[in-house]
RNA sequence: GACCCGCUAGCUCAGUGGGAGAGCAACGGACUUUUAAUCCGUAGGUCCUGGGUUCAAGUCCCAGGCGGGUCACCA
């Protein structure tokens, strides 16, 4: 934003020039260190306070600090792996070399050292330099060394920044990364297929959600960010592809929240020839393996209370769940009685909850979900809620469906998916009737759904797992912003 | 979208209607095992923006911006 800090921009620009005035370049292309901060931290683990060794090291990295004291200076260098203390001394690097690291080096310029291993009388192990050569000049300050960058906007508009000073922030992303290749490795484990489906879909549909728009200029065709890739997944299901899976990111145009990103990432499997319990067993396994090898226990702990994700999980119907927060059973009331209850709870209706099974689950969201702390699978939601999972077994004012919650918040939602497509065609038939009703989340129509449906796809289990919020729950962080490495925020109109 | 809180130096923060401050970073000087180095000195401000009240506004009031939180929305 400021092209100059206040003066310090442009006084590094000078040390920069002056660089270049001896004729060194402050940019130059290539230094390659033979090791790392902490390969030589564990290396030398044994060395002993005051002593010394002839072995040498060249390693890289941003200087993060420094305390000169006339003819010799100590400063630490950050790199990927952690911090090395370097000890630059006049007569070991001359004199010229010295002044050049006093004057015209700040905190903040990436450097490289050559030099030998020894421990300081206070027990640090440290680079004594002979060479110290500019690998990147830096251009503005870093934020205070002690206090670090706290401001939660800066540190999510300028991550870069954050990840500099706060190592937790990488150390938070790289249990993301770990539990994705866990679930990948339990996926192919079991046989599925990775695989890719499209973002720009002509037809959006999979989930209940407002849409973003982007438009194909020469196709001159209006085109939808995918808010799911259901719809797709099935027809890979339909071909043949009988285990197949996808770390699909979504868009949604909805509120931003803690656990709200309009941008997020989903991983969805379809298995044929299963159901929703087949499901259910896969999302606590899957979860449980995935947690473990990311945080090395299947015991967390999500915001100041113990989790534990060992399966077999909780699991009640949703029926069940209402009635053991509430004490009503929801199969003998009415919608009057529903409807009262939600007064009561001073939840305001919307104009498209118009049915037995919309106020049920308008109870449970209200009533039960976010009471949900351990693991638990609530199975068996009303007909109305879920367009595309095939009725119960036995009751068909229900489908099967179950979500997962843990901490409160949904994890996964999985059905045992519907394959006739006739009921599909009248279900969505009934969304259209709920999208002229006002709700502008139901789903749309999607006619070569449908047609590959008619082509018969095998019975089939489903499920989608929220990939950010386990990121969340598994390196208790409170907003899903701290577990995406870029979340979105307004633009700034100075 | 509603309500509450925050926004002061590069960073972290004090600031009681009347002189805009500290620590770190920076700049100059001293210092060859320091590590929040130490010591002496210097410079650095759109107090988020715009109005208003007042003799006087960083401080009080109104509107707006950005962020955080709570709620609403949220397959």
């Amino acid at each position: 934003m400021n092209d100059d800090i206040r003066g310090l921009t442009a006084m590094r620009r000078e040390k920069a020039a002056k660089m270049r005035a001896k004729g060194v370049d402050p940019y130059p292309h290539l230094f390659e260190p033979t090791c790392s901060s902490k390969e030589l931290l564990e290396q030398w683990a044994e060395m002993k306070p005051g002593e010394a060794s002839e072995a040498e090291a060249r390693i890289a990295g941003r200087m993060m600090s420094r305390r000169l004291m006339g003819k010799s200076a100590f400063a630490h260098l950050q790199d990927d792996a952690g911090q090395i203390q370097i000890y630059v001394r006049q007569n070991m690097v001359g004199d010229d070399a010295y002044d050049d690291f006093k004057t015209l080096f700040d905190i903040g310029d990436i450097l490289g050292v050559e030099g030998t291993i020894f421990r300081s009388r206070m027990g640090e192990l440290t680079v004594e330099a002979y060479n110290v050569t500019m690998l990147s000049k830096a251009l503005r300050p870093l934020p205070e060394k002690f206090h670090g960058l706290t401001d939660v906007e800066t540190r999510y508009r300028q991550r870069y920044l954050d990840l500099i000073m706060n190592r937790e922030v990488r150390d938070v992303m790289e249990t993301r990364t770990r539990l994705v290749r866990a679930i990948q490795g339990y996926m192919d484990g079991r046989g599925f297929l990775e695989v890719e489906t499209p973002i720009l879909q002509p037809v959006y549909g999979g989930a209940a959600a407002r849409p973003f728009t982007t438009r194909h200029n020469v196709l001159d065709e209006l085109l939808y960010l995918r808010i799911s890739n259901e719809l797709y997944l099935k027809r890979l299901i339909v071909g043949g592809m009988e285990r197949v899976y996808e770390f699909s990111k979504d868009f949604r145009n909805e509120g931003i929240d803690r656990s709200h990103n309009p941008e997020f990432t989903m991983m969805e499997a379809y298995q044929a020839y299963a159901d929703y319990e087949t499901m259910m067993e896969l999302v606590e396994n899957m979860s449980a393996q995935a947690v473990e090898a990311a945080v090395g226990s299947l015991k967390t702990e999500w915001q100041g209370k113990p989790l534990d994700w060992t399966p077999p999980w909780r699991r009640m119907s949703m029926a069940e769940s209402i009635q053991e927060a509430t004490g009503m059973d929801i199969l003998q009331c009415g919608e009057a009685e529903l409807k009262a209850e939600l007064d009561q709870r001073g939840v305001e209706i919307p104009a498209h909850v118009n049915s037995w099974g919309l106020l049920a689950m308008e109870l449970f969201e209200a009533a039960v979900e976010r009471h949900l702390f351990q693991p638990t699978i609530v199975y068996d939601y009303p007909l109305e809620t879920s367009p595309l999972a095939k009725k119960k077994r036995g009751d068909e004012r229900f489908v099967e469906r179950f979500e997962a919650f843990v901490g409160g918040m949904e994890l996964g939602n999985a059905y045992s998916e519907l394959n006739d497509p006739d009921d599909q065609r009248a279900r969505l038939e009934a969304q259209a009737v709920q999208r002229e009703r006002g709700d502008d989340e139901s789903h749309m129509f999607d006619e070569d759904f449908i047609r590959a449906l008619e082509y018969g796809m095998p019975p089939t289990g489903g499920i989608g797992v929220g990939i950010d919020r386990l990121a969340m729950l598994a390196t208790n962080s409170a907003s899903i912003r701290d577990v995406i490495f870029f979340p979105q925020m307004r633009t700034h109109t100075p």
